[in-house]
RNA sequence: GGGCCAGUAGCUUAGCUUGGUUGGAGCACCCGGCUGAUAACCGGGAGGUCGAGAGUUCGAAUCUCUCCUGGCCCA
């Protein structure tokens, strides 16, 4: 049996109790396993990265992945969902660090790898208790159970696995590189860790002179890091630019030409020679500094084409150390490396000055240094971006490395070829942010002079002859190169190090090399290492891949997107996934990116007690398409309570009073489809319309759209439509057919609604669908098949009728207010004039009509000609420009005439013959203006397809009538006062005129059955539990009622 | 510095693919009405240089270019 919920919603109650249930009836469960057999749709899950508690943005990522994965559920397909946590990495240490006060790679060692390791793992854990509460409170159902955890041991293998077909692919190789370096993590950073640190900042930058060994001359140059001076082993200059010898200021200076206007700033000086760079090739010059004692040729003047002449002198001094460029352009004049800086970023004892000193904090006293020597020429702040570290915002140093590297360069054409597969949703990233990435792609910087992490399985042998190198793919090659593997192990520092393994080769002792790997390259994994692929679940590996669906932000385009395609053109040359939808972030409420340092983050377990689970996600999926950024604020979620959820919940609210009070039984009373009215057909044809709109849009990812689509469709047509032109079906005792057809209809719908719904908002679809079924409907509305849209009821004539009538309605409406009669008194007669086509579309409507507008009768016509008097005038302006002086005499002739045959004889003939002193004119409709006047009674307006016409008079019945409805609007307005129940009967005693009285004596009936009211007497002392006193319009009456 | 995405009323947004009546809603605001109809509903009003400028066109929110602002990505 329907029940009657609770009058007022509140959120936090009903999803708890719908938590509840799940839990207790296994429902999520449930929803896989009845799938079974069936086709798969796999999902993928994005690890969370454990190094903190979950935000907005989070929500959202778990908001749409549920919202797919339980529309597709319902849509019959099998779905695993395994989760998945990111465990390893820098941020997992960074956070150890700051709880433990450890300050450096130093002090990590001194407190012992071993123990600090332990500490990442717990700190894990920790946080992913945070990530589990929300989870299920946001319904987010996924298997936490049995999730792949990225520091398991199994895991862990399947990445050696994978590191190991590399190896034999020889893509892994060991390189120099100069990289980003992190001073204070001690560890280099790849690519897509630098771009999540770049800072505006202002330094200073200087123009510094360098000496010809031969010569009096300086060539000047320019840079913004004056500590890499110290490293410095050439000059370079563009081969094809031209440089100038100029004197000025007393000395000898070379550089580009096309900088002299800048740097001398119109300041006299005197052009001495001209040479391209070529020419200077292979000058030498005077270093700046002795600490540095190059094993190879250094300080002369080298070619480099990546000069340009946008600022600086157009010669770059070159510190192959510590830039890309130089590094390079070392390698092509083999220049010496000299690396002055120790990697914790001080400098070392050799540069006596400032040894100790961390370089950037060096730069003043370094240029000071220069300038006392007379070597610089200006020092001027220069703002420009520059890297810092993401997590412990030092700044990065450009550090040439010892590092293992992936070369994805040698995949590069796999790469784009597997990314033309895959649908990317927006699809603008494809071949945009993406695709250009890929066409672009650098070979992939993967170790990482860490602890908390994958060690990368690479061994090399001690012997100095033999340095034989090995990659281990398996425990079980672990187990056999290694003198003695224990039971229990964990793959982790500083166990792999302290193996003692042997070379195959030549039985010396192999050290491991010391990095962890990129944690990126863990998660870009999980499509296979989730199953410990290949040692086990070779089966499901399989079925699994490429995987159907991954969703996450924005930001792991070229984070986790780029990871597991890259990891998966170079292990199978195929694409890892076939559709991805990229959602846009989350920003506060000015538009601003969350951040924990603008103070402008949304605790969203607020809103969640608040405004409730679905009301966010509502809010989330229908603010805007899924890869349109969102500004997140808690008004916004409770603007979306009360205008969507509230809405759909009160009229859920209003149908169980009504059909619990009548006792429907969707046994037993549900009336046929056939039988039910237009309005329940209307109805139901706009609800399979929507099903069907929903269904398209979701294959295009176009989630906004389709929920907007149900919004509409709830609080437009079937709210503020259907279930008001409903009520009064209702509120008839009797249990007429038409009332059951009218909960039949409301029934069907929400029942459906409960089910098109479902993935949206799981708990109050779970609610509203519980007190529904019957015993033969599945338990859950999650156990359900998704709704399909029944071409049969939808009524395409039907609906436009409908649309001819709402619009009738509204002019009705705002011409009444216009004319200022109140609805509340009825009116005689309305006339639509209109053609046959449309007056057969509407016919069956017009009940609508009548009651909204609350006019007695409504009769058809073809033409006005009955309200409305068409009369002409002549129009002066025309005549007057055409026929000058004789206008006058035209114009008197005319208004002697009888405009209304003129008007006639206009229509017929299209002209009108004027005698003007024998001469004839030709008068067509040019000439006159056409007056249209409504006759009396008549108000008169249109929409876009009739006119509407109605009769004003207002008899002494109808205004009787009016006064009735103005009583039972009093009564009920009292009822309410008193709180009174729908079903609760009522004494009424009413005092007014006596003319009144009799008069509305024969309203009785009807204010009778409006109020329910037992009986109504008319007294001159009415009594009850609530008497007042009103004023209508010039009447007064008092009323009294008791329950 | 480069790339991508976005900019429409105080706020949230539709329309842009495929140029064509007067740019459509919701929230908030004002006036009126209606109500056993809800955090309501109905009618009316006010509120728009469609980010700015230029171009193409008979006609531009829509197409093109330049610029500005914000976000993201890259350097």
């Amino acid at each position: 049996m329907i029940k009657s919920p609770p009058q007022k919603y509140n959120p936090k109650q009903v999803e708890e109790k719908i938590l509840k249930f799940w839990a207790g009836n296994e429902i999520f469960k449930k929803s896989i396993d009845q799938r079974k057999g069936c086709t798969p749709y796999v999902f993928l899950e994005g690890p969370p990265t454990a190094n903190g508690l979950p935000h907005p943005g989070h929500i959202l990522t778990r908001v749409m992945k549920d919202l797919v994965l339980r529309y597709q559920t319902m849509n019959g397909y099998y779905i695993l969902r395994k989760a998945g946590w990111d465990t390893h990495g820098l941020p997992v240490e960074i956070e150890v660090e700051k709880k433990l006060g450890l300050e450096d790679k130093q002090a990590v060692e001194n407190f012992g790898i071993k123990k600090f390791n332990e500490e990442c793992k717990k700190c894990v854990f920790q946080y992913e208790n945070a990530w589990v509460e929300m989870t299920k409170r946001i319904a987010f159902w996924i298997d936490m159970d049995n999730p792949y955890i990225t520091l398991t041991n199994d895991y862990i293998e399947s990445v050696w696995w994978s590191l190991k077909q590399a190896w034999d692919k020889k893509l892994l190789y060991k390189g120099h590189k100069v990289v980003p370096y992190c001073p204070r993590c001690g560890t280099a950073l790849s690519a897509h860790e630098i771009s999540q640190g770049y800072k505006n900042v202002e330094e200073p930058s200087i123009f510094i002179k360098f000496k010809l060994k031969k010569e009096d001359a300086y060539f000047l140059a320019w840079t913004t890091t004056p500590w890499t001076l110290i490293s410095n082993v050439a000059l370079a200059v563009h081969p094809d630019e031209t440089y100038v010898k100029i004197r000025y200021n007393n000395q000898i200076l070379i550089f580009a030409e096309q900088r002299t206007a800048t740097i001398l700033k119109g300041q006299e000086y005197e052009l001495l020679d001209g040479f391209s760079g070529k020419e200077l090739e292979g000058i030498e010059y005077e270093p700046l500094f002795d600490y540095a004692k190059p094993d190879k040729k250094a300080w002369y003047v080298v070619l480099a084409d990546f000069i340009t002449m946008d600022d600086g002198t157009g010669i770059v001094h070159i510190a192959p150390a510590f830039g890309e460029d130089d590094y390079n352009v070392g390698k092509k004049y083999d220049l010496p490396v000299v690396q002055l800086v120790n990697p914790d970023g001080t400098f070392p004892d050799e540069v006596k000055e400032w040894k100790g000193k961390f370089v950037k904090d060096a730069d003043p006293s370094i240029i000071e240094h220069l300038q006392k020597r007379g070597l610089v020429e200006g020092v001027h702040e220069y703002k420009h971006d520059y890297p810092f570290c993401w997590r412990c915002d030092s700044p990065l140093l450009y550090y040439a490395m010892e590092s293992w590297f992936i070369a994805m360069k040698q995949v590069q054409e796999s790469l784009v070829k597997n990314n033309n597969q895959i649908n990317w949703y927006p699809e603008h990233l494809q071949q945009g942010r993406f695709g250009d990435f890929i066409r672009e792609v650098k070979d992939w910087a993967l170790s990482r002079k860490r602890y908390w992490g994958t060690p990368l399985p690479i061994w090399t042998c001690t012997d100095n002859k033999c340095k034989y190198e090995i990659c281990i793919g398996s425990i079980k090659e672990l187990r056999e190169l290694s003198e003695k593997l224990p039971e229990d192990f964990e793959l982790h520092k500083p166990f792999v190090d302290e193996l003692k393994i042997k070379c195959p080769k030549c039985k010396s002792p192999m050290k491991r090399e010391e990095e962890v790997i990129d944690c990126w390259y863990d998660s870009g994994s999980a499509f296979f290492a989730q199953w410990h692929y290949p040692f086990d679940n070779k089966e499901k590996f399989k079925e699994n891949f490429p995987v159907d669906f991954i969703t996450e932000a924005l930001d792991q385009t070229r984070g986790w997107f780029y990871s597991l395609l890259a990891i998966s053109t170079f292990l199978f040359d195929k694409y890892p996934y076939k559709n991805v939808l990229t959602l846009g972030l989350i920003l506060d409420k000015d538009g601003q990116k969350m951040s924990k340092s603008k103070r402008n983050y949304v605790d969203p377990d607020i809103i969640l007690n608040k405004e409730g689970a679905d009301a966010l996600r509502w809010y989330l999926v229908s603010a805007s398409a899924p890869w349109m950024s969102k500004r997140f604020y808690e008004q916004a979620v409770k603007e979306t309570l009360g205008k969507f959820i509230l809405t759909f919940w009160n009229s859920y609210n209003f149908f169980t009073t009504y059909a619990s009070l009548d006792k429907f039984d969707p046994k037993k009373d549900i009336v046929p489809y056939e039988k039910r009215n237009s309005l329940d057909k209307w109805v139901l044809s706009r609800f399979n319309k929507t099903i069907f709109e929903v269904n398209s849009f979701f294959k295009k990812f176009e989630i906004h759209k389709a929920a907007r689509e149900i919004e509409d469709f709830i609080i437009e047509d079937f709210s503020n439509w259907y279930l008001r032109r409903s009520r009064k079906r209702l509120w008839i005792e009797e249990k007429t057919s038409d009332k059951l057809a009218g909960y039949s209809t409301m029934y069907d719908v929400f029942l459906g609604l409960s089910k098109l719904l479902a993935p949206f908002i799981p708990f109050i679809t779970e609610d509203i669908y519980l007190n529904l079924r019957t015993n033969e409907m599945p338990e859950s509305v999650h156990l359900c098949n998704y709704i399909q849209a029944d071409d049969k009821k939808i009524n395409h004539h039907l609906e436009e009728g409908m649309e001819k009538i709402r619009a009738l309605v509204e002019a009705g409406r705002a011409l009444r207010s216009k004319i200022g009669i109140k609805v509340r008194y009825p009116l005689g007669n309305a006339i639509i004039v209109c053609d046959k086509k449309i007056e057969d579309s509407i016919k069956d409507l017009l009940d609508l009509l009548n009651e909204e507008i609350n006019v007695k009768e409504i009769t058809f016509e073809r033409d006005t000609s009955k309200f409305i008097t068409k009369s002409i005038k002549p129009n002066y302006s025309t005549l007057g420009k055409r026929l000058k002086e004789k206008s006058k005499a035209v114009v008197g002739k005319i208004e002697q005439m009888d405009m209304k045959k003129v008007y006639e004889e206009l229509i017929k003939n299209k002209k009108i013959v004027v005698n003007i002193d024998s001469e004839k004119i030709n008068l067509t409709k040019v000439d006159f203006e056409i007056i249209e006047t409504e006759k009396e009674h008549i108000a008169r307006t249109e929409t876009e397809h009739a006119i509407l016409l109605i009769d004003t008079t207002i008899t002494s019945e109808l205004k009787t009538e009016g006064f009735a409805r103005e009583i039972v609007r009093r009564i009920q307005s009292m009822r309410k006062e008193l709180d009174l129940d729908v079903e609760d009967r009522i004494a009424t005693q009413i005092k007014v005129d006596v003319d009144k009285r009799a008069a509305l004596q024969d309203w009785n009936d009807y204010i009778k059955t409006e109020t329910r009211s037992k009986d109504i007497s008319f007294t001159e002392k009415p009594l009850g539990k609530l008497v007042k006193k009103w004023k209508i319009d010039e009447l007064e009456a008092e009323i009294g009622i008791s329950k």
